[in-house]
DNA sequence: TTTGGCACTCATGCCTTTTGAGTGCCAACC
DNA sequence: GGTTGGCACTCAAAAGGCATGAGTGCCAAA
């Protein structure tokens, strides 16, 4: 089925030296420029017999008749698994890096700046998600404040540092001592608590203890319902950085603006990165051809990989670029991060 | 100084009609077009006088010799002086912005929705900032959380809802106790105190009672010195939406690049409003000439005003786009989103 | 003061020509 | 048989030439 398995070495060679002179010219690569740059012993012709196996065999198109040939998707996937992985950041960009990264607290300010440096590294687009699920997180404090009637804001303050305020609106009015006497049940009962089972706990109790004279259960109840314990939210931010670089890859104007406004929905980078990054994942993953999943991004290639602490996803860090870009570098940067990520953020808490 | 004082009624509808012309279409516009447009009574010999005239006083320019007149800076200036500002929105905006801002709880959400509502109308960037200085705010509750060795979480909950959590790097350890004993000192001392107010007494009570000896005040003076009060905070979320549809504005390749780069820097975001929005300003305003604060935003506007409940200044909102735009409009469409954000913040507290 | 007329300018669009990088194929060569 | 040089052919893009038309400035007449 794969028919790269029937590539001789002869073929390899020349299939990545195409896909790598149009990554960096951008033209349509012939075969005379290629013998011309390669002068090993290969002539135009002999090249020429090669590129029309290979343009047979899917890996190189031809805009038109007489132009030269320009490497496929699949080109892209074959040299994109042939590269060695064993590359090495630069120090440049390892002080880049560095520098961008020091001095910093909380997970969205990291993916802000990570998105930042991404796409100057790659001069792409960097793309960041902070998820900050924390289903795993250990509740450490709630807070309860009576804004007005039937409104309260409920504050969680949860062991690894991450806080959570939203506003909840109560079917019934709570007084202030209720409010107070809720948030005191919950954190003599449950400091420490992992939220899953936390939230398992409290709604069997609430459950068991039904009894409609408990005030203090009914207050917990009612406050639980509203969702004052719940850690996911709508605070799933999105940092997208480096779209001034879209304008030096993109000529078309229409497919110019498609490009930015689809970067501007918000939903839909978060849809394309769980699409295509597994959680469980070690590696960079490389997609090359996006157009599948959403129709204006062909061309396009997404290098990135989750974001963990540990055993715990963050969020995801990622690079959406043209075809056409440096992989080796940008794969490198990517996992250089990622793994920096961890790093900083085991050795602080 | 002023020439536009000199200019009678004539000028002055040829005036208006060159800027509306210029801004529909885009082309400069000459004599005889405008004759045949506007068929009233003059012919196209007089409008090139009183079209030399205007050059004259700086407000047309031509592009080259033979082509029609471009309106300058100034002449913007005088179109938009001259508006009437009695405009409504359309029922069809009005419904957009209200189905757009409804269920909304906190500030952020709100300046991000209304960005994207702002470049939905004005067909340009919509760019809010959220300050939440809340310098004016009231302390609610403040929590303290030992996170490692020297680093402790604060969490300043004030009575407007606003959560605001940083950690701290202490010079010296603290242990839980002493924490508990500062939080539960502010707390007892200043819950309902203005944050300016709070932060000048409690540096005043750190002045007087200096003893060394004081275990409280010292675990007090250090939590206030490294900012645990402190209100500002990076927190300045920026939002800037609807670049994409500088793609069909500027036409420039190179400039389109540098736009939406300079759109990238948020700090210049924020350094752009903050120069030009008034916190007292009552009505909309408009800066045509943006060259002078940013020199890649040469012909380019800005239309916004700062967003308020009540006194207090939550953020500003405001719209860049094109000097060719729909001033009217997009003014209209300003203020009626501040005032819903008034309404909208008042009527929910 | 307004208007028609006239000569002049200059960006723009359209057509044609030239150029050059490329291809495919064939015959010759090692 | 794989490799190479040669040759005819293709086609996009650049360069030149020309017509078009919207525009201007200025002047003289109404």
């Amino acid at each position: 089925m794969d028919a790269s398995a029937n590539i001789g070495r002869r073929e390899r060679e020349i299939l990545t030296a195409i896909v790598e002179s149009y990554i960096s010219t951008g033209e349509p690569v012939g075969s005379r420029t290629l013998a011309r740059a390669n002068p090993e012993n290969l002539s135009a012709a002999s090249i020429r017999n090669v590129m029309a196996d290979l343009a047979d065999a899917g890996f190189l198109e031809q805009p038109h008749t007489s132009a030269g040939r320009v490497p496929t998707t699949k080109a892209y996937r074959f040299y994109v698994k042939q590269l060695t992985g064993e590359a090495r950041l630069s120090p440049a960009d390892e002080n880049l890096i560095q520098g961008s990264l020091q001095g910093l607290q909380d997970v969205p300010e990291f993916m802000e700046r990570t998105s930042h440096v991404l796409s100057l590294i790659s001069h792409s687009v960097g793309v960041t998600v902070s998820s900050a699920q924390g289903q795993r997180n250990a509740l450490e404090h709630v807070y309860f404040q009576r804004m007005a009637d039937k409104k309260v804001l409920a504050v969680v303050v949860m062991r690894n540092g991450v806080v959570r305020d939203r506003v909840l609106r109560l079917s019934q009015d709570l007084p202030v001592a209720d409010l107070e006497a809720a948030a005191a049940y919950i954190n003599q009962n449950f400091r420490g608590w992992e939220m899953e089972s936390l939230r398992n706990e409290i709604s069997k109790r609430i459950q068991q203890e039904r009894s409609e004279y408990d005030r203090l259960m009914r207050s917990v109840e009612q406050l639980y319902a509203q969702g004052a314990l719940a850690t996911e939210g709508p605070a799933q931010a999105v940092f997208v950085e480096g779209t001034s670089n879209l304008v030096i890859t993109e000529q078309d104007q229409e497919r110019l603006r498609q490009l930015l406004a689809t970067l501007e929905e918000k939903q839909r980078i978060v849809d394309l990165l769980s699409a295509y990054l597994d959680v469980r994942q070690e590696a960079v993953r490389v997609v090359v051809g996006l157009e599948d999943a959403m129709p204006h991004l062909s061309n396009f290639v997404l290098i990135g990989m989750p974001a963990r602490v540990g055993d715990e996803v963050m969020g995801s860090l990622a690079v959406i670029g043209p075809t056409r870009m440096d992989y080796e570098h940008t794969i490198t940067a990517v996992s250089y991060i990622a793994r920096l990520f961890d790093q900083l953020w085991n050795e602080s808490t």
